[in-house]
Parts: C-alpha cells; structure tokens; sequence
DNA sequence: TACAAAGTGGACCGACGGTCCGTATCGTCG
DNA sequence: CGACGATACGGACCGTCGGTCCACTTTGTA
C-alpha cells in the first residue's frame, strides 16, 4: 500500500520538454520542422524520456496545447458570462468562437500543429469533443438552427487554425479583422429567419 | 524551330502512375500509408521517374486529385444550372457545396490526403482558390451575407475532407445524411433574416 | 548505507522522401 | 535503314526522422 513518492526529477523534466516544445513550436514556421530531436536537445533531455513521458509525438503536441489552453477552458467552464455558463445561448455562442480564434490566433503555429492531419484527425483530439459538446449545447439552446450537432461542427470548422492562418499570412488580415468576419458570420448563422429549407 | 515529338512512354507512364496512386490513395486508410515507393511499384516505374515527372509527394497527390475532379470542375464551369453558371445564386450555392461535399465522399481517402497539412496548407492549393472564388461570386449575389469571401471560406470548411470523414466513419452518418444537414445549414446562412448583430 | 524501483539518454533501427547518374529508349535526319 | 542526340528511365544511394531498447544513474525507502 505504501506507494513510492514520484520522482522530483522526471517532473521537471516533463515541465522542461513542455516549455522547450511550447517555445520550438512557437518560433517555427512550419509545426514539421521541430523535430523530436530538437525538442529533446533544447529541454537538455533524451529522446528516450520525451518518448517515454509523452508516448509519440502525437501525444507531446497534445500535452503542450493541452498545457496552454488551460485558461480558455477555466475561463469557459467557470469563468463569468458570457464566455462562461450562465448567459444567455445566443450571446455565448458567438463569445464561445470568438474565444476559440483568439486562442487560436495567440497559438497559431502550435495549433496547427495539432490539426495536422499528420498527427491524426484533429477531431479525435479530446479538446476538439469537448469544443464541440459546449458549442452544439449552446446552440441547442437558442434554437436558431435545425441540427445543433452539425451546426457546431461547421462552425469550428470556419476556426480551423489553418484557415485562421491563411487568413492572416496569405490574405493579410489582421487578428482584428478576422474577428470581425467572424462575428458578422456567426451573426447570421444565429440570426432569426427562415428554417429549413 | 521544329519541336522534337513528346515521347510515347512518358505518356503513357505519366497515366499509369496516375491510374495507380488514385487507386492506392482510395484503398488505403490513411494517407500516410502510401509511400512514394509503393506508388512507383503499383505503377511499374521507378522512383526516379515517379519525382521526375510531379516533383515532389505533394505534386502527385494534386496531379491525381486534379484528374479526378475534371468532371465536376467541368459541370461547374459549363454544365446545366444550378450547378453550371446561369441559376439563380440562391439556388446556385447549394448546389455547389452539394457538389463539392458529393466529390469528397466519392474521394475522401485522396481528399484527405490533398488536404493534409503535410502537404502544405490546403488553402494554398489551386483547387481551393477556384472553389472559393466560385463561391464567393456566387454568394456575393444573393446579398444573404455580409461578406461572401469570409462566408465562401467559412462554407467550404464545414466540408474539409477530415470532417467528412469524420462525420461518416466516426459519427457513423451516411453519405445521404450528411447532404441534408449540409443543405439545412447552408439554407441557413443564406436565409433572409437580421445581418450583423 | 544498502537496495530496488523509477527514470534517463543516446546509440540504434527501419522507413520514407528525395537525388543522382549510368543506361535504355525514342524520334529524327542523312 | 542506320546512327546519333535528346529524352526519359530506374534503382542504388543519402539524410532525416519517428520510435525502440537497454545499460546506466538517480531517487526515495528502510
């Protein structure tokens, strides 16, 4: 029964590795060029304990964006209206995606990374479920379109990071603009009118 | 001034490798299972030839998806409305994502794979621009939508090749069904109804 | 202090995308 | 028809990367 302490070390060096990811993800262009080797090299650890800690590389970019979207997900889950539970469904859907980009648009590289088909669907990645259910529930709620489910998949899809990026990099929005287009967008997805065909 | 004659076996080489990848793409679950190896092999030419005449792992996956979607790029440009040009936008929108989303569940391993980020952002492929500007044009008609470039995009995402995918292998929805909840929702985004907040 | 569980790191492996160049094939022209 | 140059071929070869493995070190316990 008595369970052995965890290790001082191997905890620092996940928070390393962690950092280290966070930092290469940031600064490179393209999420293919960190390589694992990078990563290890610049949280001064081995391959072999990023691999072990982290399962594959699949699993370290989750770890890192898992690590960085804590505060959207607090502020979502708990933090006051209307981000958080308790406003009104129409006024939280549109903050609900608007929080989505801007988070995305803070971590576009890592982001991307993530939704690299490479690394799997993205919408097997746990964060992509749970975007999903708060979003379809809320728009539940406002009834303002005939299939909840589908209606929050489409709309997170107009957020994907590799649009948000293409957006900014390619067509030159700024983060500002971006926001806009989306709002107006959501606005009209949400506003009253003819149903079905 | 007098051009030598293109040679027959490049010909018909560039055609068997294109005949195997499509098949290849469309057998394989992922993407990524296809090497450029097997490709090569399938197609009874060496590696060599195979970059010679694509460039690159990226070329090949657009040279085949290009081959395929000929036919409906064609009804598009020039076929019948409310596919072709000639139909009421209103009716025209639809109909082009309807199309678009059809061809993606006929393709969606090879969708998938053009649309892996691996192969460089899906946005900067030249199939994508034609999309948009179709659906932009088409959408600028109807004055349903504040603005038709963000709102093409926005559309065209809620049909990406890995939410398709999704939709049909993981939520178990069939082809049919997912062409109905598209068509409710894009009836909602074009529906008269309030614009902007 | 001694001991074992937990953790470490880097050599190693297989696979893959992409290059290179000696060789075979095709079209042309005398 | 024969020979020649351009064109294309193909597979050996290379560098890199994700992932594995295991001899060795560190950590906590008693």
């Amino acid at each position: 029964m008595t369970e052995r302490k965890a290790r001082a070390d191997a905890a620092r060096n996940r928070e390393a590795v962690l950092a280290a990811a966070d930092e290469l993800f940031a600064r490179s262009d393209s999420p293919r060029g960190v390589s694992m080797e990078q990563v290890a090299a610049a949280a001064g650890v081995g391959k072999g304990t990023l691999f072990r800690r982290f399962g594959d590389r699949n699993g370290l970019i989750r770890a890192v964006f898992a690590a960085r979207s804590e505060a959207v997900r607090a502020a979502v889950e708990s933090g006051p209206p209307p981000l958080g539970p308790g406003a009104p469904a129409r006024d939280r859907v549109p903050a609900l995606l608007d929080a989505l980009l801007g988070f995305k648009l803070d971590n576009r590289h890592l982001s991307v990374a993530l939704e690299d088909a490479g690394s799997g669907s993205p919408y097997e990645a746990e964060y992509y479920g749970w975007w999903h259910g708060v979003v379809r529930d809320a728009l539940a709620e406002t009834d303002a379109v005939p299939d909840p489910a589908f209606a929050a998949h489409a709309l997170l899809a107009a957020v994907r990071a590799d649009l948000v990026e293409h957006l900014v990099a390619v067509e030159g929005l700024s983060g500002e603009e971006v926001r806009g287009r989306l709002g107006e967008y959501v606005g009209k997805v949400l506003a009253p009118g003819t149903i079905g065909a």
